[in-house]
DNA sequence: AGTGTATCCTGCAGGC
DNA sequence: TGCCTGCAGGATACAC
């Protein structure tokens, strides 16, 4: 997304904003159309799952997909997705539009100091290679929360979903409830690089979409056709054949080969 | 302090 | 056909 982004928003400015949903915005309404109208965007970055778009203002534009969340690039006029909750009319007649169904999303103006502070709050990216299997066995064994809860939790490691969390613990043979802590060097590693091989598979096949997720071109992903554990409940599990099983904990749904990750090693 | 749960919201699939 | 329930890619406020 946000290396899809870079080629083409910087130099834009920001002519005209509108706030349709006025609980994606924050500040809600005028106060972020006045922050916006008339900035420079200068560069966009990621960290965690946010999208930052810094500007010739002293603020930054945070864009978070939440689950449902698009955020669709387009030159001239198209038509304007079903959601839509924020769209930045950009000079060089082009459109940047926010559309969320469920609204979980945020598109939010921020000073440098107010993202300084969020950003202190997470933790390290696991593509970083500054993040070291010796750093991330410091952190896991601090925590006895399950392993799964762990990875979705962006205090402990940046930017993990249900689908990656998923796909690297079945790639790894790890059991999603297994207390973080409990997981020795060898497996923490291996978790380590199985997330990073399930990161770059998504990343390199556009994203997956299971529903609702769009590129900025409005295109889909193509990761859905490589996951081998996530939302396959009662299918072969595609390294030994056992059915995948289906557990829920922490209000979301964890799938795993009971024959590959076992409950205990 | 660390951990688990409820909640925000809409749409869709499946059961009856 | 239509109504009901459960579930969905995330983060956070709150309870214990």
């Amino acid at each position: 997304m946000v290396d899809a982004l870079v080629p083409r928003l910087p130099g834009h400015r920001i002519v005209r904003v509108r706030v349709r949903r006025a609980d994606v915005a924050v500040p809600s309404g005028a106060a972020l159309v006045r922050a916006l109208q008339g900035a420079r965007i200068q560069s966009v970055r990621r960290r965690a799952k946010n999208i930052l778009i810094e500007t010739d203002r002293p603020l930054i534009l945070r864009v978070h997909l939440g689950m449902t969340g698009q955020l669709l690039y387009f030159r001239g006029q198209a038509g304007r997705p079903g959601h839509t909750a924020v769209s930045l009319v950009l000079d060089g007649d082009a459109t940047l539009v926010y559309s969320d169904v469920r609204r979980f999303g945020r598109v939010e103006a921020l000073s440098s100091s107010e993202w300084r502070d969020r950003e202190s709050e997470l933790g390290p990216e696991p593509l970083d290679p500054s993040l070291t299997p010796d750093l991330l066995s410091d952190r896991l064994a601090r925590s006895e929360s399950p392993i799964r809860s762990w990875l979705l939790d962006p205090r402990q490691i940046a930017g993990i979903g249900n689908i990656y969390a998923t796909e690297a613990l079945h790639a790894a043979g790890i059991h999603p409830r297994r207390p973080a802590s409990s997981l020795d060097a060898p497996e923490v590693a291996l978790l380590l690089t199985s997330l990073r091989a399930s990161l770059r598979l998504g990343i390199d096949s556009g994203g997956t979409t299971l529903r609702d997720y769009r590129n900025i071109d409005g295109q889909q992903g193509e990761n859905a056709k490589n996951l081998r554990a996530y939302g396959r409940e009662g299918s072969a599990c595609k390294r030994c054949g056992t059915p995948i099983e289906r557990l829920t904990f922490g209000g979301r749904s964890a799938f795993l080969c009971p024959s590959c990750q076992p409950v205990q090693r």
